[in-house]
DNA sequence: CTGTTAGCGCCTTCAT
DNA sequence: ATGAAGGCGCTAACAG
């Protein structure tokens, strides 16, 4: 491998001199300029990235941790973060945390090590405590997605989780439902606690009695829909629809409602969560809410290399989910064609 | 941030000697030996990974770069790429290409340049020429994962995706299907080549002609599995059933299938490839065949770890589809009970 | 066992 | 406009 002492002896200048061609620091005469280019070009030469990045103290690049690389979400969180970040010049380095708060630990600081300009932290189970501290003990600025940690506000990029589900649940009753069940995603994490809280508000608004029969606690998988949903039909609790925290618990649910003889919509209403790219391809098409993934990321990417760049920022106000509706949602029982709708 | 030198002032030893204990090289008294873990603890000492890679000539991680972030396949290859490498020590970096080869060349440069000690590629659009040109340019050894380039085969890990598609149709066939549809994956890939390559071959097996007509050139996205669909359902194009180079325009077409008044299986059976996780959980499970992924990659791994540690390979044997079956394929208009199999 | 010294490849004052 | 020299933080002989 061709180094920067081969091209200043081949072009006959020193070292500084092609450190300057390369970084187009300094003065160098047009003359010089060429014959270094022409070195460079002839012994391959390619700067070694630790070198420079050791001298200069930064890699030119950011980092981004996030609980797990499966899923059509984090997918999509990925790509879009890999363009965003290459727009701004920099490069995207992308680490696995497992789901576990230790080995996210460990990512962060393994990204701290390497220099990276920013990092950017996607965490379902960790700790604002753990988050806090992390973000003291690295040398790196830190910006946490999916999460709002209260005590490093202007660092975190999140959704309204709770606020969206509420809106899916709402619709549903206005729809005419008030026996709704509720299949939820880790329980323990910021995310699954609020979308049923966002539930349990719905339920409240409308004077709906809560009813412990009717929720069950999934962990985000497909056959953890399907299992509960089934549950839900063995314990013979009534409900004329079904709240899936996410589409792919929606997708199971929906296997165990046809194989218990039920039809969507007309005998069970479903809404999902998420907003997969499989929903509107599904028969029928699943009413699901819609987060704005694209927009969260691209933004925490900007403002990972506003922190890197030293400029000021200020607290991103919180993203919202929409309502996607299709078919999987029928007027039910309760259905008052031109409700009076008791807006509070 | 404390660096070595702290530390050793701080033990009253010298940076060789802290190196030393931090390595576990050479020879260190053990109440120096825990002089110096206590200095490193006191000033929360973290090596410098950049310094510690350049002066190592390795960064102790190995890269991969794959052509996008999208999709369960690619988030099942990063997670398990992600546990190998941390299973072998080492740290994973991965890349998105963009499924553009220049941007692929250019994250494979930059992998090289940043030490990594083997890189694996993931492409589907580079040309075998591009891909020699590229492991003889760079420093870093190359496995190539998903393609069979066959001037460096034992630095390929990939599947047998033509035998693969073979299967799918064959079993069409010995269903009673003779009239079959295809949509394919893109065709200007190996993969999509190959996959429609069987197509043809089982057809050929059986001696039914080639009907061009039947024959729909896709993207690999859900959508155009629907339009597709649509286009033969328009083009009145008769066939019992479809096979769909992968389960995303499955899914696709199903819904077009479905608002045609086309139940599955019973008007019209289908075929998918992959076997996504939602193929299971569909109505009626989408019968698909099974790509190994996780051991593919893992191999991959292994074999780059390999590579990296100077060790002799070997070359991989291709690794082989299953056909998992489920309910969307019904006994077609040429069924036979008990047909005389005509075994080739 | 431990310290000294010389790099790894590049950047950056400070002179000239 | 260019060169010399020191430094980024760590490793690795080579002496003691």
């Amino acid at each position: 491998m061709a180094t920067m002492l081969d091209v200043s002896l081949r072009a006959g200048v020193s070292k500084a001199t092609v450190s300057r061609v390369l970084n187009g620091t300094g003065q160098v005469k047009e003359s010089t300029r060429q014959q270094v280019f022409k070195a460079m070009e002839e012994l391959g030469y390619r700067p070694n990235f630790l070198a420079r990045s050791l001298a200069n103290q930064t890699s030119n690049s950011i980092g981004l941790v996030v609980s797990t690389f499966d899923g059509f979400y984090f997918g999509r969180l990925l790509q879009q973060a890999s363009r965003q970040t290459e727009s701004h010049g920099k490069q995207l380095i992308v680490t696995d945390g497992h789901d576990i708060p230790e080995h996210e630990e460990r990512a962060v600081q393994m990204l701290d090590d390497r220099q990276c300009d920013a990092i950017v932290l996607y965490t379902r189970f960790m700790r604002e405590k753990t988050i806090m501290a992390l973000i003291e003990s690295i040398k790196t600025p830190l910006v946490v997605i999916n999460r709002d940690v209260s005590l490093a506000r202007d660092r975190c990029v999140f959704f309204e989780q709770q606020d969206a589900a509420f809106q899916a649940v709402d619709y549903l009753i206005t729809q005419g439902h008030r026996d709704i069940a509720c299949i939820t995603v880790p329980i323990h994490t910021p995310t699954g606690k609020a979308r049923l809280e966002g539930y349990r508000r719905a339920l409240e608004k409308h004077g709906i009695p809560w009813d412990q029969a009717r929720v069950k606690y999934g962990n985000a998988e497909m056959s953890l829909g399907y299992e509960l949903c089934q549950a839900l039909l063995a314990d013979n609790v009534r409900f004329s629809a079904l709240f899936a925290c996410n589409d792919d618990m929606a997708l199971g649910a929906s296997k165990a409602l046809y194989q218990a003889g039920l039809r969507i919509p007309q005998d069970v209403s479903l809404f999902g969560f998420d907003d997969a790219p499989s929903a509107r391809w599904l028969e029928p098409g699943l009413s699901s809410v819609y987060l704005p993934i694209d927009n969260m990321i691209t933004t925490a990417i900007d403002q990972a290399i506003k922190l890197a760049g030293g400029q000021p920022i200020e607290a991103i106000p919180p993203f919202t989910g929409t309502l996607v509706l299709r078919d999987s949602v029928m007027p039910g029982p309760y259905f008052q064609s031109s409700s009076s709708d008791s807006s509070s």
